[in-house]
DNA sequence: AGGAATTTGTGCGTATGTATG
DNA sequence: TCATACATACGCACAAATTCC
């Protein structure tokens, strides 16, 4: 592979006969060799990160071979979450995963920004229901309690990371639906019902494979590696604010425990 | 799904025509309704974590089917965690996952016998070598300083639940082989070389799929969940004493971050 | 707002090479 | 040697999502 980029071609002509070519008829088959190809161009920051494949349709001109083919090495590196692929918009190098710290004072916001990227929330649902046993003894309720449940997605320069449902005690937490739904900040939501500050008082993290339901979700690809992430938030007298449960796709984060 | 334990039968007649009767030629494989079976057992209790479950020869004879019907169905099950199957032993259920504490005090052996299990811990290398530059950054030495590495494997009443290496700083700690050849315990083997206390100082979690080694190793399937936990300890005065790289079968522990 | 162009996603059919029995 | 099964690869057509004008 001493090949020029795959993504540098454009009207100009091959520079090398080799380039692209296959070797067909051997004991590997070719949609491997077009996914090691690819890698390969990763790796050596020929293809660097968030930047653009070309279409499936010149990645097949360029090898030779036909578009299944071509998909077939993208789907290979997609599941190992080195590419990914959207409809409609095109194939693209996955960026590094972010250091997420989870601390005393855990602020997607904060982490976020403080590394020097865009953060985003959605609040996508917001309803008011009753606590079920399990929610109830994290926020020490009575079952039954009024809370309120709602679901945010978050996002880091535009791309998918996380998304979970949290319960708030209700009398006092009314009016982050507001807030959330404006800001997407759970911080300033909190804010809003008069908590100046919150900490993380636990962190639970186990591991699943993504759903089609998660893979839509977080625009991945089913069978992709999750962190599920239950955590529970307090104020300054130690009362529960906030019970979380999120997924996290495992291959945009890195969880980071810093014990200062 | 009213019938019996799977597990229950012995050399009593069955108690009901019904009972283990597949519903053939229906629209869900033979297969899948065995699967389902035993998922239902162990969901509502009548399997408890632990214990074993008829031969494959015995449950294909009970839903009379080809053994190889009913390894397809426990090979479905070890998949999603919840069977284990070992050659010569035999199936059992998966323990419920141990919460696993992160802390600044991370100890092995007193989490998992304060939670009532037998810990256990196995030497598999121990060798010197030099500091490549990522240990190196890591343990504040210069990159070629002498290190131990050591290959450590992890226990829970038998199971293996973790596999990593570790590096110490060499000409303090050379000591820590012989301790942790006869005990297992990085506690005693610090201890032995005048490290009465130490502290986690970051812990790092990532996760990956299991390969044939890690399965291997881990008496798991390939594909399984793994979180790779890169852990780095120092001592009183903040001097780095261990830094280790682990990978934990992630349905066996629960990783628990908890803020004092 | 809307419609064309672009790009990935999906389905079907066919052919070929390679194990398997 | 034949039959079968399976994975690979190709070709064509259309659906669905996004982008751009």
């Amino acid at each position: 592979m001493t090949g020029e980029a795959i993504a540098d071609f454009g009207d100009e002509p091959m520079t090398g006969t080799s380039d692209g070519a296959l070797a067909r008829a051997a004991g590997v088959t070719a949609w491997r060799q077009i996914a090691d190809a690819i890698e390969a161009d990763v790796m050596n920051g020929r293809l660097t990160p968030g930047s653009q494949l070309p279409t499936e349709a010149r990645l097949a001109e360029r090898f030779a071979v036909n578009r299944h083919t071509v998909r077939r090495a993208i789907a290979a590196l997609a599941a190992k979450g080195l590419l990914r692929a959207t409809q409609g918009r095109g194939t693209f190098v996955e960026a590094k995963p972010l250091a997420y710290p989870i601390g005393r004072r855990t602020r997607f916001t904060e982490i976020v920004s403080r590394e020097g990227h865009e953060a985003g929330g959605e609040l996508m649902s917001a309803t008011e229901t009753v606590a079920d046993e399990e929610t109830a003894r994290r926020l020490r309720l009575m079952p039954g309690a009024p809370v309120l449940r709602t679901e945010v997605r978050r996002f880091i320069d535009g791309t998918p990371v996380s998304y979970g449902t949290s319960f708030f005690p209700l009398p006092r937490f009314a009016g982050v639906t507001a807030v959330l739904r404006e800001t997407g900040s759970i911080t300033r939501a909190l804010a809003a019902c008069g908590v100046t500050d919150y900490m993380r008082a636990e962190t639970r993290i186990t591991a699943r494979l993504a759903t089609g339901d998660d893979a839509a979700r977080l625009d991945l690809s089913p069978g992709r590696i999750l962190f599920v992430v239950d955590a529970l938030n307090v104020d300054g007298t130690g009362t529960p604010v906030q019970a979380a449960h999120v997924v996290f796709a495992a291959d945009r984060v890195e969880l980071v425990v810093e014990n200062g």
